[in-house]
DNA sequence: ATAGGGTTAG
């Protein structure tokens, strides 16, 4: 038998210059050819099995299978039960029947190969047809568009223009498609200026790919115009565009289209329901979400898997994961778009651990995961704050096959400025292909939260240099790095040039920045008068950021303004009437401290109990104040009094007197000592060998006392320190910490 | 043989 005959023409490279030509006029941008060339892609590659290795002389062979009869051929193509391992023989059978320019089989070839996820068995079979019709052509660009393999499906197109064959009404939508999942613009409107060219302006399903076109691009309005424009709307036009809003950020206006759509007696379909459900859940709209809920039922759509997917992710979005986990187990499929929206449920509302668990277990019982899935649970990993589960996550991250998505990546880089190490995000960082703009932003970020503001200065024009252009997040970053590590006059710079250069409008997080960075340096009529300044209402973060500038300087006046304005816009904040009453604090007004706790009082507030976690062996440990409840207890104290009488042997004297009324911090019990923070460390030093990093997470900001403290043992044990705060990262070490005291 | 949806990062 001649094999070489099922060896393959490879398409030679045609010019894509001689493309189908279109008149300007219907040409909505100027036609260049550079946008096509991006869809050259390199030549097809057959699978091994299919090029190289010796074909099964058997199925040649076998003639009982299948004859050579055209009709026999063709109704084994038909059979839906066609075996992926038949393909290679009817392949063969059609070549040497002579068959293969057949059109008609060929196009039922390639339909049920890449049905069966074969279709580089359709290309071959294609590249071996001198002539394909326009039927051959749609069943070769839909089999790449089934698969995801638009760029394909977008360069047999571009092919199929050269070969000078006229689209019809099937290919279109595929091509429209490809065009908006990968998604490319350009490309999409060259092919609406066809959809003119040959006459497709009132077919529905042309039409509607289009809208969704439009809307997967960013193009809301566009697709608005063309699905104001259409005189015979689907169910499919409603849906795309009230889904073109969900996703472009406008869910009211979804929601305003779903309620025309009602108007005009259309009866929803499952789909629909979802994209309405997709809008509520960005509003948060949990009561509008269950009255869509009981809409389920009594449309009869109560059994629909993906709507019940839609329902579980609403509902863990709108913080009822318990409802949420319900329906969860309700349903018990293996579906990853379900355990994605569990997982990032569980991880937005706090959840971590139950985030983690569910990973886990999708890993146990072979659930196929995707990035989405990693990266909801990494972010479970950074609220955990544990470095080894970090190292745990990378790893395994780090072997799997989506270790260059981007966003898995940002989330690692995230992770592990969260977990304390910063050195590791970097490596992250370092090893991630393509940059975009959220992974510098990420790791501009993690370096402010560390305190290392000229690394994240030297990362921004290094960005800048890679030619990724900033954008307002990126910023905050920068900000906020200047912020930490007290660089007042490079902070001041990059938020005048954010607007000069870029073009950015600063927002209330950058403003709450540069009075944060005055403020600290003691420039706090500088401060007031940059807040005056302002072209939009000052947000409450703004005023807070005054208030505890004020508290730094002790400016009871400014202060006392700034805490009103603070209570005006949040009044049920204990941490704010805290912030005031520290102010009074450190001006010894203890009067005015009694009227803060009393007032705290009558509005039933009451501040939060500060603890400490450390991270033993890979277990969390908690304590907070005085806390006794360890079964190491004994050992932990005798440390704890081992090391007052070393701090007191090198000079260290705490500062009562502020500390005894700040009720920000600990409140003093016993001894000062005693502080979470202090338990923490004290139990880390007798569970790990010396020299070991201890990594301490606390939910309040460092007290003074404790921060002077922890500084003068990092030297004295000769271990580093790193303590996670409410607010960034302190890294203790040989006497000093990364934060400058700032 | 056609089209629409749900889950992810700073």
């Amino acid at each position: 038998m001649a094999l070489n005959l099922v060896v393959v023409r490879r398409i030679s490279n045609c010019s894509l210059l001689s493309l189908y030509p279109i008149p300007a006029k219907f040409l909505p941008l100027p036609l260049t050819t550079a946008t096509l060339f991006e869809f050259d892609v390199s030549p097809f590659k057959f699978p091994k099995q299919y090029s190289s290795s010796p074909l099964h002389l058997d199925y040649y062979d076998d003639d009982s299978l299948y004859g050579s009869d055209p009709d026999m051929l063709y109704s084994s193509l038909l059979d839906n039960s066609t075996h992926k391992k038949h393909l290679l023989q009817i392949h063969a059978r059609l070549v040497v029947s002579g068959l293969q320019e057949n059109n008609f089989l060929a196009t039922k070839f390639v339909h049920v190969s890449s049905n069966l996820g074969e279709i580089h068995y359709a290309r071959s079979l294609f590249d071996e047809n001198p002539d394909p019709d326009v039927f051959l052509w749609n069943a070769i660009i839909r089999g790449y568009s089934r698969h995801s393999l638009y760029r394909d499906a977008l360069q047999m197109y571009s092919r199929m223009q050269v070969a000078g064959v006229i689209p019809d009404s099937f290919t279109l939508p595929y091509v429209l498609k490809a065009c908006s999942s990968l998604p490319v613009l350009e490309m999409g409107r060259r092919v609406h200026a066809q959809i003119f060219r040959y006459g497709f302006e009132s077919d529905v399903f042309v039409q509607n790919g289009l809208v969704a076109l439009y809307a997967k691009c960013g193009e809301i309005n566009r697709a608005r115009i063309v699905f104001d424009g259409l005189y015979d709307r689907t169910i499919v036009s409603w849906t795309s565009i009230i889904s073109g809003y969900a996703q472009n950020g406008q869910p009211l206006e979804a929601l305003k289209i779903f309620s025309q759509m009602r108007q005009f007696n259309v009866k929803p379909d499952a789909i629909s329901l979802v994209s309405v459900l997709r809008a509520y859940t960005d509003v948060e709209g949990l009561e509008q979400g269950k009255s869509i809920h009981s809409c389920v039922i009594k449309l009869g759509f109560e059994f629909e898997p993906d709507l019940l997917i839609s329902l579980t992710a609403m509902y863990a979005k709108c913080g009822e994961v318990i409802v949420a986990k319900s329906l969860f187990d309700q349903m018990e499929i293996p579906n990853v778009i379900l355990w994605n929206a569990m997982i990032s449920g569980y991880a937005k509302n706090g959840c971590a651990d139950e985030a983690i668990n569910l990973f886990r277990k999708m890993i146990s019982k072979n659930i196929r995961t995707d990035s989405v899935t990693a990266s909801s649970t990494i972010l479970a990993c950074a609220q955990v704050g544990s470095l080894e589960l970090a190292r745990w996550m990378d790893d395994y991250i780090n072997r799997s096959e989506y270790r260059n998505d981007v966003f898995v990546n940002t989330a690692l880089i995230d992770m592990y400025a969260k977990c304390g190490s910063v050195d590791f995000a970097r490596s992250v960082f370092d090893r991630t292909p393509d940059k975009d703009v959220v992974v510098w932003s990420a790791m501009i970020v993690g370096y402010g939260l560390h305190g290392r503001g000229h690394e994240a200065i030297n990362l921004f024009h290094a960005m800048k240099y890679a030619g990724v252009e900033p954008n307002d997040v990126t910023f905050v970053g920068l900000l906020s790095a200047c912020n930490h590590s007290g660089l007042v006059q490079k902070g001041w710079e990059y938020f005048h040039c954010m607007k000069k250069e870029y073009g950015i409008e600063p927002r209330h997080q950058h403003y709450a920045c540069v009075v944060d960075l005055l403020g600290r340096a003691g420039y706090l009529d500088e401060a007031y008068e940059f807040i005056m300044k302002m072209p939009i209402e000052p947000a409450v973060t703004v005023w807070g950021a005054l208030l505890s500038a004020c508290k730094i300087y002790r400016h009871v006046t400014l202060g006392e303004y700034a805490a009103e304005r603070v209570f005006m816009l949040d009044p049920l904040n204990a941490g704010h009437y805290v912030q005031l009453s520290n102010l009074y604090a450190s001006a010894r007004m203890w009067d005015c401290v009694a009227k803060v706790r009393v007032m705290m009082r009558e509005k039933g507030l009451s501040k939060d109990l500060g603890y400490s976690l450390i991270e033993i062996n890979g277990k969390l440990q908690a304590f907070h104040v005085g806390d006794k409840s360890h079964p190491k207890s004994k050992e932990i104290f005798e440390e704890l009094e081992k090391l007052e009488r070393k701090l007191k042997e090198a000079g260290f004297v705490p500062d009562t007197d502020s500390v005894l009324h700040d009720l920000n911090y600990e409140e003093k019990e016993v001894t000062l000592c005693n502080h979470s923070e202090r338990l923490a460390i004290a139990y880390g030093l007798i569970s790990t060998p010396l020299g070991t990093t201890l990594r301490i997470t606390k939910n309040l900001r460092a007290c003074v006392n404790c921060h002077s403290a922890t500084k003068l043992i990092s030297k004295l044990v000769s271990r580093e320190i790193v303590v996670r705060d409410a607010n960034r990262f302190h890294h203790f070490k040989d006497g000093f910490c990364s934060c400058g005291d700032y």
